[in-house]
DNA sequence: CTGAAAGCGCTTACAG
DNA sequence: CTGAAAGCGCTTACAG
């Protein structure tokens, strides 16, 4: 077989210089640009190390993260695979991730599944050998598999949790069964309680609070005050038509999430339906939107950025502490926020009241 | 110097299999491998083919997407540089942009500016080598210089615009125009501007038309009827307390963006003042908070998703036909949406009305 | 149809 | 302090 080839295999690429041709210029081997591109000034002497410098400014040049990825077998990225990539709640979630990730000096991959379990598969495949960990949140398809992951890489699991990955949720269970003390503190006994969707891990936990909180009540046919529901704001608006249809008099409705509670208030001022006057109303989540909504949203709020920035930070340090020490499932805990909606504060809806100001420029148009 | 080592020079990957091990185990050459995983089905015959798939299931053998780039020179991923990730206008984008990547199996790489030029280099060095193509979103750094981008590579502008560069920007002049001819229709004289961001370049085109249709108007001391702003909600706040402060006597605002229009509607609704019937108030961008606000939001509506969408068509068509022909600019079309707060809708606030549901999920919690 | 080998653009032990 | 060369895990022209 020839040794030699009279032209050069590929065409050059179109995009900037290479270490190579900045070695050339500056007369010295790659190696030596190699180091004095990653600071190693102990092991280059001035001279040469101004050299290269002016070599490699003169050029331009900026180093090929992938070659220099596949050569350290590093990418310093993280892959982050969510439901979807828009709402406000993703939205707060990738804030969180990619605040952390700036702290740490990491890129972000983000994509979304669809909860679908195809694309799911296919977005984790194509990310072998792209990224160093991953952070995956799919609460509406139960637990992912091991195998689902591409070769022992690092990952933690967001809202959704496996025996055998790290894992940080929310503390639904508590938040829904502290704001159901919140109601029956107010006196509320018949609380009726819209679903979110069927196999949602979120949703499941919320319910369980419910239902646990609502036996102690001895509420007779406490089933039919369960009305289904998918955490969208139609079905809540769908659910308040039902809640006014139904015989059970609930005197306040407790959504699994923010956007349906937004969906039933929309229902219930259609009907003519004073709140809180008539019918409490609270939700779950703690979304920027139930600040402007009339009146103002009870909620269960959910830190939701830091969410992001914990998933972030355990990745990196499976990635960084190579020790496995174990399986770590992190707790976020969340917390009341009561406002109008409710009936509890002493501004209640139709009153003057405070400006509901966000504290940090909340979005800013762009 | 010695040709051969005892031993490797590199401790082996953590990760999955490589395809070395697969051609080995089945005992045919990388390249082969190579092409049935490429599907490359006339280059191998049938039986050598069913053997490489075996190998391939038996070691799950998951491609490193890394080295799949060195070698082919092609991530298959766009970079996406926004000012910010939060936020219900970036979220959308992000969204838009997502979508037309999934058509194109494409891959995103995000990050955030924080408007800051040196973060901002920061991330575009960093991305060489790791994205085919960039989309980038700056309108308060002015125009980016084409030296920012490493190497030639395929970009497009978000929102601003160079004379080296593919851009699509949104409507804002027209947009401001429109919404300025509809308040004039319903009989405003005395409309007062609050301001975006000074450099802003989106808040500068909505203040041009602005004050376009003002001129037209013939109304004096018109400058006092600009109000300052940064496209936050407290800016709209603030805002509200200096219009109702001043002696300009406003009948409408305007506001550069439905943020600060909703944090004008809360000073409004505090110091006591009937929206619309004793000032209107409009904003531009379309976020979904102004349907949920109270009077919902008139507002000038762009379809953000559809930037985000058209910017990634942009870059795409870039890389894969490699004729540069040119600079494209877009500008995207923005439509009036009436509501409430301006005071022309039949459904005035106050009155019984219709539900404010979206048509799709918008959200839905998570 | 198949394989040996060069090449993508870096990093880094090794040998001086 | 410096350089030649192997290696990261792939793809693909070339030669059979």
């Amino acid at each position: 077989p020839a040794r030699r080839r009279a032209s050069p295999r590929r065409k050059r690429r179109e995009g900037g210089a290479t270490i190579k041709e900045v070695a050339a210029r500056a007369g010295l081997s790659v190696a030596t640009i190699s180091r004095v591109l990653n600071g190693k000034e102990d092991a280059v002497h001035p001279k040469t190390w101004g050299r290269a410098r002016e070599a490699i400014d003169e050029l331009r040049y900026i180093p090929h993260g992938g070659a220099r990825s596949l050569s350290m077998n590093r990418t310093n990225t993280v892959g982050v695979l969510l439901p979807e990539l828009h709402g406000e709640f993703f939205s707060e979630v990738i804030r969180g991730i990619d605040l952390a990730a700036r702290a740490h000096s990491y890129h972000l991959l983000v994509s979304g599944s669809h909860n679908d379990w195809k694309e799911m598969s296919a977005v984790l495949a194509a990310m072998r050998g792209r990224v160093d960990g991953l952070i995956v949140m799919a609460p509406d398809l139960g637990s992912p598999v091991a195998s689902d992951f591409p070769g022992s890489i690092p990952v933690v699991l967001m809202n959704c949790s496996t025996d055998i990955n790290d894992s940080i949720v929310i503390d639904n269970y508590g938040g829904s069964v502290a704001m159901m003390r919140h109601l029956t503190a107010l006196g509320h006994q018949r609380i009726a309680f819209v679903k979110g969707p069927d196999r949602n891990a979120d949703a499941g936990e919320r319910l369980r609070g419910y239902r646990n909180a609502m036996s102690h009540l001895g509420t007779t046919d406490r089933k039919h005050l369960e009305i289904a529901g998918d955490f969208s704001e139609e079905a809540g608006y769908t659910a308040g038509t039902a809640v006014l249809a139904s015989s059970m008099k609930a005197t306040a409705v407790f959504a699994a999430n923010d956007s349906m509670a937004i969906g039933m208030l929309c229902a219930l001022r259609e009907a003519g339906i004073n709140v809180p006057g008539q019918m409490a109303v609270v939700g779950f989540d703690g979304i920027p939107a139930g600040r402007y909504v009339y009146p103002s949203l009870t909620t269960v709020n959910v830190d939701i950025a830091e969410l992001g920035r914990c998933a972030f930070d355990s990745v990196v340090n499976i990635i960084e502490a190579k020790k496995k020490t174990g399986f770590r499932r992190q707790i976020l805990p969340t917390d009341l926020v009561i406002r109008e909606s409710c009936g509890a504060s002493r501004t209640a809806a139709g009153n003057r009241q405070q400006p509901q100001i966000t504290s940090a420029a909340s979005g800013g148009g762009h």
